[in-house]
Parts: structure tokens; sequence; C-alpha cells
RNA sequence: GGCGACGUACCCAAGUGGCUAAGGGAGAGGUCUGCAAAACCUCGAUUCAGCGGUUCGAAUCCGCUCGUCGCCUCCA
């Protein structure tokens, strides 16, 4: 298996540090409002690549982070008059929610920022009595800078070189730190604002230093992958990689690995511009499934562009997928007949051409997921077999033999599935979701009911009439379909 | 200014040295159907931003040009 290296610039091979088992290390969000939909896509990426690496028969160990002190989240605090840590907790209850509906599972530890406090004392002070950092008095208390020209290798991850960085330094030159480049470990309490007891007197942490508590405290101290997006890479995780490293003497990650972001009009989607959209805002027009394949359908490194044709594009595809596996299931609710069997049997090229792809596909799947996880190769595959079914569907099979295969078709599908947490819905209740997702004010009762005026109309040949319900029910965005053994029914993507 | 990424059909998107350049959407034609829908079949890039070079062979490697974007400040 191979994963990018941000670090090296390269694909690798991905060897952990344990056999059997790995660890990983993912940035997570800084709670003081709505995720968006970048915050989706890295929540997603890391999901999947936990799911996958599970699925190799690893035992993963997932931390993902809450950053629930901060600069951001006090001055919330302070415009809505609520305390910092309501802030924090509301914006936790409603990440879950938002991430819930996208299938993202939890991690194995989510550790929170204020919960590590010691923890991030002790790493400081030992980087102190290195001479990593040093102490600047702010009135009563002191704050804690690292000192980046004391680890030589400063820039290794982002490829900036010190003077570089200084040349081109949009910071203001801050009179107490030595280099304009350090950093703060630990922020001086200034009034209004939360603090903790420290040798430093009352204060709280700096942004960076959390994660390298609390990596260290649930994976150790040199880990196998670490995460986030890309924006994260400089300075969040150069200065990770600085303290962390500095402060135990061995690597601090061996992968790490960055997804993409999330563009509009092919801008980066952020706050600051303020183009960005709230994963809640997109829930109001379309399933969150749609979300997540959108997603999937890129490699993670890739920039996506967000648009409302690319979530429509996803629809339409799960619409596909749920189509065919509607179908599946009616071929396998369905007992033999005998007239039928008897007809003729099922192509027996097509079988062959269904058994091949069957054969493959396993194959294909760990062999695109292999490659530093491409989803959307993998999806290409999935797709790939899902025509292969409908054909075989189309030859109309009968027979043990035919089912035996269709069963297996539906497991493999299933296979793929559940790593990539698509698809694991029953038709049924795609189309029912659709009902509330598109806002049809039609229930599933409602529509039996025109379903069945419409078939006693057929029965009386009453075409015009039969006709008239299909169009009234096409016209709230409901598609009839006959079969052979009734009336179906799907929401219509447009 | 420094560093980096990207440019594949109408749209999205895989492919990074060699079998017919995946897959999805849209479009055209066909099969099926009381009419539909779904599904399937056929068509659709002799070509991968442009120009040079390396090679028996390049979308894939190298160089230049053009274009787009990102990081260098909080950011997923």
């Amino acid at each position: 298996m191979k994963i990018f290296n941000t670090m090296t610039g390269r694909k690798e091979d991905f060897i952990p540090i344990a056999k059997d088992k790995t660890g990983i290390y993912a940035c997570g969000v800084t709670v003081y409002d709505y995720c968006h939909i970048g915050h989706a896509r890295s929540a997603v990426v890391f999901d999947v690549i936990k799911r996958y690496l599970k699925h190799k028969g690893l035992a993963v160990k997932y931390v993902r982070n809450f950053t629930d002190i901060d600069d951001k989240i006090i001055r919330r605090a302070h415009e809505e008059g609520v305390s910092w840590d309501a802030v924090a907790k509301k914006y936790i209850d409603e990440y879950y929610v938002d991430m819930d509906k996208l299938g993202v599972g939890r991690a194995d530890v989510e550790p929170k920022a204020t919960d590590h406090i010691p923890e991030m004392i002790g790493v400081i002070s030992t980087l102190v009595e290195k001479g990593y950092a040093y102490e600047v008095a702010e009135g009563d208390n002191k704050s804690v800078y690292f000192s980046v020209e004391k680890f030589p290798e400063y820039g290794k991850l982002s490829k900036k070189d010190l003077k570089d960085l200084l040349s081109g330094a949009r910071v203001d030159v801050d009179e107490r730190k030595k280099n304009p480049m350090d950093f703060a470990l630990w922020k001086a309490s200034k009034e209004g604002e939360p603090w903790w007891e420290s040798p430093w007197g009352k204060g709280r942490p700096g942004w960076h230093i959390e994660c390298t508590a609390m990596a260290i405290k649930h994976l150790g101290e040199s880990i196998d992958i670490h995460g986030g997006g890309a924006d994260l890479i400089f300075p969040h995780h150069e200065n990770e990689i600085a303290q962390s490293e500095a402060y135990t003497g061995k690597f601090f990650a061996r992968y790490w690995v960055h997804n993409g972001f999330i563009t509009i009009d092919k801008e980066k989607m952020s706050k600051s511009l303020g183009n960005f959209f709230t994963i809640r805002e997109i829930l109001e027009k379309y399933d969150p499934e749609v979300i997540r394949l959108f997603i999937l359908s890129s490699h993670y490194r890739s920039p996506i562009e967000f648009s409302n044709e690319q979530l429509r594009d996803a629809e339409s595809s799960l619409d596909r997928y749920y189509s065919t596996l509607d179908r599946i299931q009616e071929f396998l609710s369905h007992s033999l007949d005998i007239a039928q069997a008897k007809a003729k049997k099922a192509s027996a090229q097509t079988a062959g051409e269904l058994e091949a792809a069957l054969d493959k596909f396993n194959d294909r799947f760990e062999e695109a997921m292999d490659d530093d996880f491409n989803t959307a190769m993998a999806l290409g595959n999935v797709f790939e077999l899902v025509r292969e079914i409908n054909r075989f569907l189309d030859s109309k099979p009968c027979g043990d033999t035919s089912k035996l295969l269709v069963e297996r078709a539906k497991d493999t599908l299933h296979t793929a599935s559940s790593i990539l947490n698509l698809f694991n819905r029953t038709p049924e209740q795609w189309n029912t979701d659709l009902l509330t997702s598109k806002r049809i004010p039609l229930t599933k009762a409602d529509i039996e009911q025109k379903i069945k005026d419409r078939q006693s109309a057929r029965q009386d040949k009453d075409w015009a009439l039969a006709d008239s319900v299909r169009k009234e029910l096409e016209e709230k965005g409901i598609l009839l379909e006959d079969k052979k053994d009734g009336t179906g029914w799907k929401v219509k993507i447009v």
C-alpha cells in the first residue's frame, strides 16, 4: 500500500511502526462555529482512511481532537454573551449532528485540549529546560515561546527556509519574540480570558502544543500517520514537528497526509472570504450521502470545485446505484417460476462476463485504495460492476446458479460499500429519504394510493386516466415504473 | 518576492513510460414499454493547455511558454 507523504513529496510504501497495528492522529476542528463542507471533506477522508486500514487487517487507533480553547472561541463567547466553554460544548454537539449524518464514525479517542493542560505544561517545561523555549514576562504572568532557531530542521515539512519566511513575512514583528517566527507555547492570561495555573502563572496554552501533548499521550512519541487539511501544513504541523521532536528527540510522525481544499469559483472556500457553505445549508437541499459521494468522487489531495452541478451528479450516481440494488433485490426475492425457467436460459455469455467482473473486482478495488486511497478510481470500479450487474439482469436470467451469482454480486458490492461507508441504505429508504430532502409534498402512503388509482384505471384500459396520474405525480417529482408484477415509484432526479 | 500544485471530451473525473485514454452526468440514435421510467446497446477525446527535447515508445520524464490556484497570517 502506498501513501503520499507531504514530508517527502512522494508516494511511499506504508510500513507501520508496529506490525499489525497503526495509529492515526488527525487534526480536528476548532469549535466556535458550524462546520462547513471543507471540514466535512477532511473528516470524511480520514474516516475512509481509518476504515480502509481496518479492512486491511490492521488494528487502528484513530485519534481526532477538538480544539476547545482558542482566541476565536473566546471572541465568540464575548459576542454571544456566554461562557467560552458553553461555546465549545455547543459546537462539539453540532459537529456530531453534522458528521453523524455524513457517516463519519467516531474516532477511537477524541481528546479535548482543555482536558490535557497538565500534559501540555509538562511538555512546555521540558522544552524550557532543554533550551528550546524561553519565557517572557507579561505583567504578573509569563508567556513561553518556542525558539525556531534552536530547531535546525524547522521548515522541513512545508519546505520553507527560515530566511525566506522572514523576508516574505506578513506577520507583525512582535517585540517579545527573539525571532518573528517563534510561536507561543503558553500565553499569559489577559483580562477577561480563561486561564489555568501553571509554572508561568495564570495562562492558557498556545494552539500547536495541544496536538503534541495529545498525540504523544494517546499514540506514543512516534506515530504512523498524522494528517489534516493542507492549510495546516504551515504553520501548525511544522510547529508541531518542531516542538514534538525537540521534546522527544525522536521523529514525530512517519507519514504526513493532507487533504486538498474545496473551492468555489476556483477559490479556496474560507471563512475570511465568506465563500463557504455550512454542511447544514447543503443538507437543506441534498441527502447527506450526496455530500459523502461528492467528496469521495475525487482523489483526496485534489482540489474539488463545489457547485450544485457537482452535487446533482453525485445524486444521480447514487440513484443509479440504488436502482440497481433494487433490481437485485427484486430478482432475488422472486421465487423461480417454472414457465420462466423453461423459457430460456440466461445467456451464458453475460453470466460469464459478470463472473469475470466479480472475480476481478476485489483486487481492482483494493488496488485503487492501496494507491494512496484513490477513492475516485475505486468508485469507478464500483460503477463498472453496477453496469455488469444490470447487463446480467437484462439478460433475463433464471435458475439457482443465476441467483447465486447475483447473491455474490450483492455481497461484493456490500463489502466495498462498507469500506467507503456509502450505499448502505435500502433503495426504499433512499427514495423515502429523498421525499424529505427534496421537499416533495407527498407521503409514501399518498403515492401508493395514487398508484392503486392508476392501477384500476389501467385494468379498465383507461389510458388517459392512468397517464394523468403519472403526469400528476411526475409534476411533483415522482416517477412511476411499471414492472411485471406491479408499479414502483422513485423520486425524480433533475 | 520565496515555495508548491494543477491544466485530460459539453461538465465532473481516473489514468503518471507500452494492451482499445476508467467511471459518472449531459447529448444523439436504437432495444424494451399501452404510454413512460429504469436498464442495456451504439455514437462521442486519433488525443491529454502550447511548443520543443529524451526514448524503439510519453497524457505520463525533462525544459520553456501560457493559464489557473494554493501556502508564506487564523484556516479542514
